[in-house]
DNA sequence: GAGTGGTCTAGACCACCCT
DNA sequence: GGGTGGTCTAGACCACTCC
């Protein structure tokens, strides 16, 4: 076995080794990795070591362990996303509602767009793409609309709906940020807890006044980038993303 | 002690009850928590067990073990960068250089802005805020240029040198997303492998053709956010970030 | 020298999957 | 039933800090 540093503890070494035979391909993507019994005889530590270095790769997103079955290495499939649209996300996607109830909003990441107090009608649900959850996203809408409306909030977008019913969105105000996963995200996503995430805070101004939008998207750092352009020329520091884009 | 929920790992439980304990105030920000050992026999689990639970937390950014002093619950201080602007950073911060060479970019995260294949000048650098480190940039630009502009550039913003020079950004192309730390970044911060970090690739067009910068922004999640807000009124999906923004 | 966290080990038990 | 990963334990050694 070829040690690539020195110096470095040995689940270190275990790992980094295995991280460069998965980068050479040596372990292809979607296939098995030996097990832990194997790979402790074929580097001469325990199993408990390589179990440590394991767990560090599957919380860089490198592998994933099923119990019973073996450690496969992950395919690699990230969308690159343009953040200057109003939807929030594509149209080819599917969702699949989560729940629907009434909350305030609590969570302390909030706090950066500065939410009301007072409770919100709050409708989760997850996107799917390409046969796996994409993002995890948890919006609050003011309560004070038709029934009728709100039943549409679980299936699709929300500023289709809103648009459906002659509301706009006239101003987005987003904080992007990352954050290790935790609670509902970590089973949604079937990733570990502390999973580094990508997380888009939003609030939407509409043309109802009275017609607030606030929520986070969140999703594992190996699904999801987000994009943007800016072009400095056509005005004092103001910003046109790439001209026009209607789909 | 109060097991919030049952079906949790013992590791997961203490992890929890920690949790809730700094979220509480038990455990204040900056003072250190009991040792492993005083844990295992209040939790009665093994210190093993402790350790677990705690090196998902320092995972997690809640807390900072030091071998030999003690662990210690880590002040939360984030950064909130308003993205539509032209510099990189902040104009209070303090920049210390890593190192300047002569590479290729050989990243593959960087393949999202299409970097060219040749070898560039490349500046390392840390930007600090606070008395700790904020961000680590790598930055890329063509090598073609003047022996006393390059020196300029391990100390201040590439931006600002190559204002001073006449040559300005006219178009900025930027990718965020997330991931775990590695390499250069764990030593910088003092973040264990694998740490949820914020990454910030830009791709900058400027009035020199010969002049295309390249680079990334790197900071741990705790440290740094972004921000960016549209107002959807002034034209068809187009976005004109707070008007103006002079400092 | 006492206490700390980090590493490594051997060994055990469990739940799960597959054949 | 044999193999897998996940969990938990007891015990040891090291490097470090602080007194």
């Amino acid at each position: 076995m070829s040690q690539s540093q020195s110096s470095l503890s040995l689940h270190e070494t275990v790992r980094e080794e295995i991280r460069s035979r998965i980068a050479a391909g040596t372990y292809a993507p979607e296939s098995p990795i030996p097990s832990t019994a194997m790979l402790s005889e074929e580097f001469g530590v325990s199993t408990i070591t390589v179990k440590r270095a394991l767990r560090d790769l599957q919380a860089a997103g490198a592998i994933v362990s099923t119990p019973g079955k073996g450690t496969y290495v992950k395919r690699q499939r990230r969308l690159l996303r343009q953040l200057d649209v109003k939807q929030p996300f594509l149209d080819e996607a599917s969702i699949r509602p989560v729940s629907v109830t009434r909350e305030k909003i609590l969570d302390p990441t909030m706090a950066s767009i500065e939410p009301p107090t007072h409770a919100m009608l709050c409708v989760r649900k997850t996107i799917w793409s390409d046969d796996a959850p994409l993002v995890y996203d948890t919006t609050y809408v003011s309560t004070d609309m038709g029934d009728q409306i709100v039943e549409e909030f679980a299936g699709h977008f929300v500023v289709d709906v809103l648009e459906k019913h002659g509301i706009h969105v006239v101003k987005t105000h987003i904080v992007i940020d990352a954050a290790p996963a935790a609670g509902m995200v970590e089973e949604i996503f079937g990733i570990p807890n502390g999973y580094p995430t990508l997380r888009r805070l939003y609030k939407m101004v509409t043309s109802d006044p009275n017609v607030t939008v606030y929520g986070v998207l969140q999703a594992p750092f190996d699904r999801l980038a987000c994009k943007i352009d800016f072009d400095w020329t056509s005005g004092k520091n103001s910003a046109l993303p790439r001209g026009r884009r209607r789909k």
